[in-house]
DNA sequence: TATTAACACGAAAACGGTTTCGTAGTATTT
DNA sequence: AAATACTACGAAACCGTTTTCGTGTTAATA
């Protein structure tokens, strides 16, 4: 085992001075051509490589950034992950990754324990519990601290900071519009409860616009799953009571549970009955039709925010001045609705 | 904006010495009682909490670990990344997460970022191309230099480090012989190039389960996909040609592909033709009919290695004794095969 | 009363770098 | 020859902790 060599050692080894160690291996103009060259032979030689936790100590700059997010095993949130990695990898950050899982007090313990002088700054999605209890003191203590944040996809107005999110109404809107114009009459929405933002958005503009259509709004049309579990009980009885001619879902989970079972009563899909989902993932490519759904771009996302925030953290300014990325949805149409 | 409170501003307002705060806080038995109490109230009202940076330079510990995998919108590696975290953050670790992209290189850049001091150890699963290359030698400085490093899932024999996998042979052993006992004749293997650990460990199974039977083995019921990029012809084309009655596939794209295309054609599963897959992902779950699996438990493996990697960190032992971890898979038996 | 022990605290080194500033020695200018 | 300007380097401070060791003061002991 060959322990890590610092500059002390190459230091004693030439019989120089620290500083001259590290002026030299920096290339500096103070250090003459020989006395540098000297340096960075045996730097490369036994493979020098600088200590980032005493680079960080010194510039007070981690390179780290601090993910939050209420659930991995979700392929939205996969997909930020990975925008966000790629970003930052390319401008020398790398990223922590903490697990809400969607508890209030986990969020509250994960950012405290990165707050201290581990990261440089936050990206999160707030759990579905923060979102309920609609407290965010934790964020505010941060951002106090000049620590810069930026939420995405699951954000809250109460605290200033940079955002990124998709036009989750905009998305809604489209998708209902979609069954309007292809003659669906009786179109049914199957969401959460509304704590959650991106819920609340979808189902606005769903409301909007069917309000725009002569249809008009039907409440009992909208099942509100209490939790985000799946609850197949609901979806099919619903279904079978409410009988719609199109379903607009605001995952993708519910929209396939939907599909498997008006098929099973041997519905035809979309003719008798037409599916949207939102979220691009796995499932949608591969059900079966597959599904058409409001793509929400998460690697887009990820990279947005990456880039926002690491701006914000390499500005010298300090400038209090926020914004909100709106990202356009698109329609991924696939064989669960005419086309 | 209120800027952190260091250990000398509590100094200079208590006019005491740094060293007497530090150890005020810890509840030092040289502190006398009044000092602790101001102290402690002090830090408590101004909210101290110590710089984990400054404690990782000196401690030599950073309390952060390395987790490098080659892609994180995958099912598989998500679970076991949410193992590790949940695991991890227990023992007050946090995850640092690097996606290799399959990539030998940025596996490369990815270790040589963390391994300057940013990581205590690391948890990894190879790269497709490093798997390939057979390169192992940024895995051997890493640990020449002493970083305890765990290889889950793509391993390697060439790096002497401890390991956690699933016995891949035998739940390709179990699910083939699953398939013979059911009366199956012609049963088919869809995987990838054998250059993955895990494919070549899986054909092995199915193998076995073939050798020991009166079918013994056509070579060409097997399907090899020289990448893992989908390529839904190729299963077409096989399908047809080769007409099986069970198909096991490495993992549940390649099944669910298989089973859309043979529904297609209007056999029934799993009467004409059964499916088994590998990974128990949403897709199986929600697949039409369920995809029955074999199961490789992610976060178990996650934890694991969590465990193995913390263990060896925590102990003082330089002990040059390593393990391998080998799970259990779980046959998760769903509509796609009878039951 | 002189010695020792206990107590409570501070100085300083250490972790591994970066950076400012001072300076000895040489080269250039007047 | 004296004054000045470079050149090339080292000392030391600093980032925020922890920890060892030394020491002044008081209390207990001989």
């Amino acid at each position: 085992m060959k322990a890590k060599i610092t500059l002390k050692d190459i230091a004693r080894e030439l019989e120089v001075s620290i500083s001259t160690v590290s002026k030299a291996l920096k290339n500096s103009e103070e250090i003459s051509r020989d006395t540098k060259e000297k340096v960075q032979a045996f730097a490369k030689l036994y493979n020098y490589k600088p200590n980032n936790i005493a680079i960080s100590l010194k510039n007070k700059r981690t390179k780290n950034i601090g993910v939050v997010i209420p659930d991995i095993v979700h392929h939205f949130f996969t997909t930020v992950i990975r925008g966000i990695e790629k970003y930052a990898n390319a401008r020398g950050y790398n990223v922590i990754v903490c697990l809400s899982e969607e508890s209030f007090d986990k969020e509250v313990i994960n950012m405290e324990m990165l707050a201290n002088g581990s990261i440089d700054g936050f990206i999160m999605s707030l759990s579905s519990e923060t979102q309920q209890k609609g407290d965010y003191n934790h964020l505010k203590e941060v951002t106090e601290q000049g620590i810069p944040v930026v939420l995405f996809d699951r954000i809250t107005q109460e605290v200033e900071c940079d955002k990124v999110i998709i036009d989750d109404e905009l998305g809604a809107y489209q998708a209902t519009k979609k069954f309007i114009d292809q003659g669906k009459k009786r179109i049914a929405l199957i969401t959460t409860d509304d704590y959650l933002s991106v819920s609340k958005a979808r189902t606005k503009g769903y409301r909007k616009a069917l309000e725009e259509s002569s249809l008009g709004i039907d409440e009992s049309m909208m099942l509100k799953m209490p939790s985000m579990e799946m609850d197949e009980e609901a979806i099919k009885t619903f279904l079978d009571s409410k009988n719609p001619d199109a379903v607009l879902c605001v995952n993708e989970i519910f929209a396939v549970c939907g599909m498997r079972w008006v098929q099973k009563k041997g519905l035809r899909i979309p003719e008798d009955i037409a599916f949207i989902g939102f979220t691009d993932g796995v499932l949608s490519k591969y059900a079966n039709p597959s599904l058409t759904v409001v793509a929400q771009h998460g690697e887009k996302m990820g990279e947005e925010s990456a880039k926002m925030l690491i701006d914000k953290v390499e500005s010298e300014a300090e400038v209090e001045t926020y914004q909100t990325k709106i990202l356009e949805p698109t329609l991924v149409v696939r064989d669960s609705i005419a086309h």
